[in-house]
DNA sequence: ACATGTGAACTGCTTCACAGCG
DNA sequence: CGCTGTGAAGCAGTTCACATGT
């Protein structure tokens, strides 16, 4: 969708080449912290529309999604001028061109592996569908599972994970698998072809570079808040 | 715990000793990527450990966790010097200090608010008590949960919670209920005294600045996905 | 000779401050 | 005049490189 990177094939006069390169807006390379505040923006403006506001500036988005209108302003400046001098931003353009830039414009197919207590759970999770997440497949490799029914669809058997991947049914695996088997199945992910995976899995995995792969660890969100807990001195 | 600054109680030449003052272990205030990295530290350790291995190095635990093993010794730096120049670190020694720093010496009591099958799971999830977190109370205000069992406990009414919290029963709460209600839950909470809160409510939250709020939004997680799958260039 | 511990350099995200435009 | 958009400054986290100690 973005041009990675061509504009040093044409004609281009050694230093100016690489002066322009850093202006135009094609994605270069942005922060994850900005796509996370993305979220929260779109999240805010699909609130404040739905209670029938038609207009906002950075400063109520910053003060909602606890940041600067600095912040909020430079966030979006990496993807285009969506506002007006003076005025602020149409929430309805912005709120779509936010659906846009992250990519929830189309349907996202979505299988779930492994179908314990968190797997079970995420299928059954409403919150997916209204942000054009479908989960699509279910997969186990416990017998007693495979073959019932989770969240809408059949549990299969993860066997057929590989095959199912390749032939394209899914872009998004999310994984709530023990941590032993985490790597494993990541391995035959990619070599389906997935490209993004979200897991559950309390280990750290590997994946090329083409594969974005982001984890959630429980563990270590719990350490974070125990290492507050011990070492508050003057600190938040 | 950590020994506050003991370097001055030997001989300590005036101003060497002021300067001396800002290296030792105390809680400057330390990033939150070194703290998840020291969990990921961790956990390695206790796996090679568990493998019967006694020293490690630097480059060891950075191969394992995907970072550099200069990141390593400067996260590790923070809170002391842990290793032996040329040979490495003990991993007993260094996994003991780091359970220390990460707050895991003591045993944590977490209630889980919201019996929902998000909530459920959590309850159900072994993966606490290997960790020093002990799950001793489920909430919900549903009338048809309050009673049942989850995970060991009877579900309780969210009604108790204040009073139970501000008993001291829990030094930490996972939150696992609808993002309406979420802002509420947080401030009982607070009221109670608590000061370290665990949120899967799809929404921003505030929290008073001595309390610590770690949240886990499943959407934006997976729209950090669907960003990068629709701007993949070069990039990862 | 080897691996740690750490100031210094560097990279990149955030904040500032103001020009630009409705 | 108000609020956006954006270079420039500031700051925080990472990487480098080497002195230090075994």
């Amino acid at each position: 969708m973005f041009q990675p990177d061509d504009c040093c094939s044409p004609v281009c006069t050694s230093l100016t080449c690489e002066e322009i390169h850093k202006l135009p807006p094609d994605v270069k390379r942005i922060a994850e912290s900005t796509v996370r505040r993305l979220s929260i923006y779109l999240s805010f403006l699909e609130e404040i529309e739905a209670r029938g506001a038609v207009t906002t500036s950075s400063d109520d988005l910053a003060r909602l999604g606890g940041t600067t209108s600095a912040q909020v302003r430079k966030d979006l400046s990496f993807f285009g001028s969506f506002g007006k001098r003076g005025l602020g931003y149409s929430v309805p353009e912005l709120s779509s061109r936010l659906r846009e830039i992250l990519g929830l414009g189309s349907q996202w197919k979505v299988c779930i592996v492994g179908a314990g207590k968190i797997g079970a759970a995420l299928s059954h999770y409403a919150g997916f569908a209204e942000r054009s997440f479908f989960v699509t497949g279910v997969y186990d490799s416990d017998p007693a599972k495979i073959g019932k029914a989770a969240g809408g669809v059949t549990v299969r058997d993860t066997s057929h994970l590989e095959r199912d991947v390749t032939a394209g049914d899914y872009q998004i695996a999310i994984l709530a698998v023990p941590a032993e088997n985490a790597q494993l199945i990541v391995d035959t992910l990619v070599r389906g072809g997935l490209k993004a995976i979200l897991s559950f899995a309390p280990t750290q995995l590997t994946v090329p570079a083409d594969v974005t792969l982001r984890t959630v660890n429980m563990a270590m969100e719990l350490e974070g808040l125990t290492f507050a807990l011990t070492n508050r001195g003057t600190d938040r």
